[in-house]
RNA sequence: UCCCGAAUAGCUCAGUCGGUUAGAGCAUCUGACUGUUAAUCAGAGGGUCGCUGGUUCGAGCCCAGCUUCGGGAGCCA
């Protein structure tokens, strides 16, 4: 017996040679003749069909294969009588290795809804969507390590467990071993951190990127993929407490450096999904095509999926300034008629709506906006020099806009000034000795560098169409829910 | 956290103006049919109408609170 992954047989031509399929049962379909079982091992989207006749295989054993049953089949690959495969398997023997009983498996061959489905997030994986997006996820991934190996960056783990509550990225889980029942106290009544395991606070981390600046300061270019916790309480369809990100840095590059990078970066992995993960890529494409048919037709979205990402690819990120976003926004329709919610003017941080319409309705592709107010960004990022065209200090971030996602790219080109960091450190009102390592990089060696992060879950999000961020990562972590 | 909406069979849903025994499709089981493609056809079983309280002669339906879920907003990746 030589035991093969479905998607190797489905391919393969040396029909005649015996076989043996190992994974868990579609469906079955009984004829007279013959009885059909369709077996999926998570290989590839497809099913291989099984053959048995009835007398060759034992009621007993028949009787268990069943919906979700894991089984393996031996038998001979042979050509299919049938027009719906290529190939299929004549069963000469069957063996049940776990039945699951029709009366209480939860999943049905029919079609369930997101949120079921989220409900049984244990076996969501065994249906094609499921499959499809966790395959999706993998290819995504790996092209992130491929994109930049190939390119000379060096993956550097960051630490999860940190001291540092200065990134100022949002509200952190602390971790601790101290007994919350009994909390060793000071002399003054606060809770006495010297006890605990580090012996001081820590907390899980909301950024690999300050100690990501660290190694670019040595190796140049490096990465981090990691997970990432934030204990906001967010609950949308493009927030998770717990999910994963991409921070690239690199030293000597500038904000144009970085904005290319992350460009070509981006189109490089879905251009790689595009290739690699075509069958399961089709199956969500033309699973969103019956989505969008049961809606309204002004909810309809103009572009199908794989519409959506060639386009992408194919063509060049819209790149403007916060200043120029703004003129736009107050020289559009929904400005004018006072149809957004929140007003607009130069120092606003741009509200959702405001960026939909910039990506959605007015450029219609990605946006890379840069050139933020200082006042409304991260303390770490390059302070422009003054300008007569900007009305207001300005920092030299960038935001890459996507369609439908929002915001899948932070970045910028970091302080390498040290009395400059050093003053802005002190004005957002961070103790300077809590961040003394960081602060060292720039008196030691400064280098101008740059980096961004990539929000892992909504490039999934964006390359799979799927609309919520919980159904793109296996087991969703969010406020109240922590199940599996 | 705020706003809006939803909760009825295992799943997806319908349920009129508050009125007798709460329905359909799919799934399951039984039978028929037979190279089937989420097979087809016939029949059967399957319900604490999310929970608690209230209004009423009478509540799946109206009211209040709670719970859970979904969508949007904020925070952000």
């Amino acid at each position: 017996m030589s035991l093969l992954p479905i998607k190797e047989l489905l391919a393969s031509t040396t029909t005649g040679s015996t076989v043996t399929v190992k994974g868990w049962v579609r469906t079955k379909r009984e004829s007279k003749n013959a009885i059909f079982i369709a077996i999926n091992d998570g290989s590839t989207i497809h099913t291989i069909q099984t053959v048995a006749e009835p007398g060759r295989i034992s009621e007993d054993v028949l009787r268990l294969v069943t919906t979700g049953a894991c089984v393996a089949v031996t038998g001979t690959l042979v050509e299919s009588q049938g027009s719906g495969q290529k190939v299929e398997v004549q069963a000469a023997e069957i063996h049940v290795y776990g039945p699951a009983d029709p009366e209480q498996y939860p999943l049905q061959p029919k079609r369930h809804s997101l949120e079921f489905l989220r409900e049984i997030a244990h076996l969501r994986p065994r249906t094609n969507t499921f499959g499809a997006v966790l395959r999706i996820r993998h290819t995504l991934a790996y092209a992130i390590h491929k994109y930049f190996n190939d390119n000379g960056f060096f993956y550097l783990h960051t630490p999860i467990i940190t001291a540092s509550d200065a990134e100022g990225a949002g509200e952190m889980f602390r971790v601790t071993t101290l007994d919350l029942n009994h909390l060793p106290r000071t002399d003054e009544g606060a809770i006495d951190f010297r006890q605990d395991f580090f012996g001081r606070e820590t907390n899980l981390t909301v950024s690999g990127q300050l100690e990501g600046e660290l190694g670019a300061m040595a190796l140049s270019k490096i990465y981090t993929f990691g997970p990432t916790f934030r204990a906001e309480n967010s609950n949308t369809t493009r927030h998770l407490a717990e999910f994963w990100m991409i921070e690239p840095e690199m030293a000597f590059y500038e904000l144009e450096d970085n904005m290319n990078l992350a460009e070509d970066f981006v189109k490089y992995v879905i251009r790689y999904a595009l290739d690699q993960a075509a069958d399961d890529l089709a199956f969500l494409d033309q699973r969103l095509k019956e989505e969008e048919k049961t809606k309204k037709k002004e909810e309809q979205s103009e572009l199908g999926l794989l519409e959506k990402l060639r386009f992408v690819v194919d063509n060049d990120f819209v790149r403007i300034t916060y200043t120029e976003a703004i003129d736009i926004l107050l020289q559009s329709k929904p400005h004018k008629k006072g149809q957004f919610q929140y007003p607009v003017e130069w120092g606003i941080d741009l509200q959702s709506e405001h960026e939909r319409f910039l990506v959605e309705k007015h450029f219609k592709k990605p946006v890379i906006l840069t050139n933020y107010p200082k006042a409304i960004k991260a303390f770490y990022m390059k302070q422009n020099e003054a300008s007569e065209t900007e009305k207001g200090p300005t920092v030299r971030a960038m935001d890459v806009l996507f369609p439908g996602i929002g915001e899948i790219i932070g970045g910028s080109q970091r302080e390498d000034d040290f009395e400059k960091l050093l003053a802005r450190v002190r004005e957002v009102g961070i103790e300077p000795e809590s961040l003394w390592w960081y602060l060292q990089t720039r008196q030691f060696g400064s280098a101008p560098h740059a980096g961004f992060g990539l929000g892992f879950e909504r490039l999934v999000l964006f390359v799979t169409g799927m609309g919520n961020i919980r159904d793109v990562i296996p087991f969703p972590r969010t406020p109240k829910s922590a199940d599996f």
